[in-house]
This record gives structure tokens, sequence and C-alpha cells, in this order.
DNA sequence: CGTACATCTGAGCACTGTTAAGATGTACGG
DNA sequence: CCGTACATCTTAACAGTGCTCAGATGTACG
């Protein structure tokens, strides 16, 4: 399966691969389409017939990489242990920032600009499984319902936040045990805050459970708030 | 100052101009050095005499743009008014996520991997303007001088989130007014969750005054934070 | 076996960042 | 007022890029 010219092959697959390969080694732009086909063993041009241009392999990719960290950190969620009262959520940040420096390039063009089609749906996307933890979260009686609407946006931004400071370089931690401090120390503040949240009637749309907040079903009036790359409900990655 | 040949001129600012204007129109990538030159009436290679490549002219807008950031932080956290009890980092918090989003090409070439230097001080850094408004907060009384030692990084990243989500896409809120309910929700949330931390003994190194936390005196046993682009106390940007 | 079709190749276009050598204007001591 | 020194900018060229298009090549299937 290796030495054969493609031909009825992987070949966008491959593709995928070494592109991703080489945003791993040389960073989000250090490296070119006819690269990428050289390096899979392909002539430039072969490249077009399976993407429109480079950036539609980057956005693929992109998404590729997405949905590989929802489902990390959906697994991560589930299989948090401890007594901390936020342990799952905990888990899901610490999980989100370790992904991003592990492989920083990677996770930088993961969310890079122009790679969110609004209209791709992205299998596990790591907004639905933080939006369905804080239903959770709800439903266990651990955070006031009327906290609830629009909260996965804050708690999504702080981890976000943490992620990108660190991808970016603008802040350096030493050792991942002090990364995964700070993770925690971030969601659990967000988390209570969320949970002492004064009610000055923030006008919501009504409360609603995960995979909802879409651009389809916005409340009419009030404003709303949507994702890009919503997903289906559930199904496993590839 | 105008029609004239540059020669004894400001070519490296109106490269810089320039180039910040492209940026605005086309994106953080839709534009070239050859593109730049030529809309200052240079030719290609000119640029080559004030910036060690096309990276080093980025580099330095980049930094340029900060420095106007931080410097707008400075102003919004000073004016704000009101009684609510955070409503000088609410100002701050507000403005960051409407700078970011006012101009979002701009906003993600100045954070982009690699501009930041480390070595290279930032006039009035965001995060130092950030690191004064909590050390004022220790002063007050309204935040536990136990909680300060890190606490500027949890608020930036929470920011920081928030005004990447938005600018890169990932979310979307209608309107500026959404906008800035969110940020307010966002940095209320954290900074009521900071209030009112468990205090485990965490081991931060000592608590220290803003423009503190730099490569240069870290703390030697505990695991220390540090920021890139720190910066020298207080400057007029130019 | 031969035709239809997806797949890949080769050559080439306009463009990029970058370098080298040389032209051109500016300043300033005689 | 001249001439030399110097910073500044230009011209020409390099290798490499994304992308297109006409054609070669292999694969499947009647």
């Amino acid at each position: 399966m290796s030495k054969e010219r493609y031909h009825h092959g992987e070949l966008r697959a491959a593709l995928l691969d070494a592109a991703e390969a080489l945003v791993r080694e040389r960073g989000v732009d250090g490296w070119s389409l006819r690269e990428a086909s050289a390096r899979v063993g392909v002539s430039p041009s072969a490249a077009y017939h399976h993407f429109d241009s480079r950036d539609a392999l980057v956005r693929t990719l992109s998404e590729r990489v997405i949905a590989r960290l929802g489902e990390r950190l959906r697994r991560a969620a589930h299989r948090a242990s401890g007594d901390h009262r936020h342990r799952r959520l905990i888990a899901y940040g610490r999980s989100y920032v370790r992904w991003a420096l592990e492989d920083p390039a990677v996770a930088r063009l993961a969310f890079a600009a122009g790679h969110t089609d609004l209209r791709t749906p992205i299998s596990p996307h790591p907004h639905d499984v933080l939006a369905a933890e804080l239903d959770r979260l709800v439903d266990t009686g651990e955070l006031p319902s009327a906290a609830r609407p629009g909260a996965e946006f804050v708690v999504w931004a702080a981890v976000h936040g943490l992620a990108t400071l660190l991808t970016d370089g603008l802040v350096h931690l030493d050792g991942l045990r002090a990364v995964d401090r700070e993770a925690e120390r971030l969601i659990d503040a967000v988390l209570t805050g969320l949970t002492r949240e004064q009610p000055p009637a923030r006008p919501w749309p009504t409360p609603r459970s995960a995979h909802s907040q879409r651009l389809a079903d916005r409340a009419p009036d009030t404003p709303t708030t949507t994702t890009a790359l919503a997903s289906k409900p559930t199904e496993a990655p590839s």
C-alpha cells in the first residue's frame, strides 16, 4: 500500500496526513502544497483533483483536527474522577489546553480564521461537548439554570483564551503541572463565578439543551448567540 | 511630503502604514511586501533597507498595534464610571473585545505566533495594564491578596479568549450590545470566581506588583509564569 | 478486448520573498 | 562651489509558490 502510484488510492487522506505532518514540523505556513504532494509521491497538480485549492485542503484539515479534539474532550470529561465539584469541566479544560500545547502549530491551524465554514458540521464539536457538560451541571443542581444560557461561551472563551495565549507564546508556563493548575484554576473561577451570578434579568433566549444555539433557530427579538461549526448530535469520528 | 521620491523620508513608517492598511483590507495574509512597496511608491527591494524580511515588518507592525491597544485599555480603565464593583476591569475587557472586533484582521496579526520576541519591550502592554488594575483591586480590598498572584493570566485568558473566538468567527454575537454584555458577564464571573477562591495553598511566587512577572525575576523553585513582551513601566506611545 | 472514465502528469503562467550590484540623491568638509 | 562619502532607492535576477489546462496513464467494465 506504499510504493504503488496512487491512482485508486487514498490520495486525499494521504495529502491531509502529509499536510498535518508538515504543519507540525514547520509551522502553520512553513510548507507548500507542492511539498505535501512531493512527500506523498505525486505531482503538484494532483492535489487539485481532490481539493479546490490549498486553502480548501487546509480547511478540511482544520475540520478533521477539531473533530478529533472534540472526541478527546468528550472522553476526558467522561473519564473524569475525583471529588471536586467541577471535575468534569476541569478535565475538559485541562485536556483542551494540553492538546493545544502538545501540538501548537496544528492547534493554531485548527482555529485559524476562515476555516470556519458555518455550514460544515463538525462531528463532536468542542463547543457542543462543553454545552452538554453544562447541561449536566444544571441537571445535578450545581449550576443555576438561570445562569445556563450562554454559559458555554463564557467557559469556552476562558479555556480557549488560555490555550491561545500559550500556543502563541504570549504567556509561558514552566511544565505541564503548572499548565494543569492554571487551567484548573481558570475553570474553577469561571464556574463559581457563573454560579454566584447576580440574576439581573439577563435577556437571553430561553435555556436550551446543547447542540441548540445554531444559526437556524435564533430567538427573534433578543440578540442571539450562534456558533460556527455546529454538529450533528453524536457521531463517531473517522 | 507626498510626491517626492522618499529618500530622506519616513519610508519605514510609510511601509508600516501601508501594510496595516492592506491587512485591514485584505486580511492577515492577503497582501505582499511588493504590494505595500508599490502602494508607497517605491521599489520592492527598498523595504529591505528598513526591515530584515517581510516577517520582521510584520513583527514590528504587531508591536505597534499591541502598544496602541495597551494605551487604549489603560484609558478605558481610567475613564470607567458606574457603581459596579468591577467597573474598571469590565471597561478593560469590553474595550479589548471591541478593539478586536473593530479590526479583526489587524487584531489577529497582532497576536499571531512568532511576533513575540520576548526581548522587545512593548510600551503599555495589555498584560501590564491588566496587572496594574488587579493590584488596584487588591489595594481597595476587592480582591483577596491571596488570589492576586497569577490572577492576571486568568483574566487575560478569559478576555483574550472571547476576543479570539469572535475575530476568528467561531462565535458570533449580533450587535455591539450583545458583545458588551458578554464581555461584562465574562469579566464579572472570572473576578467573583477569583474572589471566592478556596485558598488551597496555591504555590505561587509571592505576590508582586505589576510589571513584575518577567523572564528575569523568576522564583527559583516553583513553576513560574512569564509573559512575553513585557514593558518599561510607563511611556507615551508614538 | 476495447472503450469510458477517474486519476494523475508536464509545462507554463503570474506572482512571491529575497539578494546582489549599481544608480541616485543628500550632506558636508575643503 | 566642488567632490567625496554615505544613506537610500532601483534594476535585474533567482528559486519557489498557487494554480490552470491539455494530455498521458492507469482502472473498471461492457
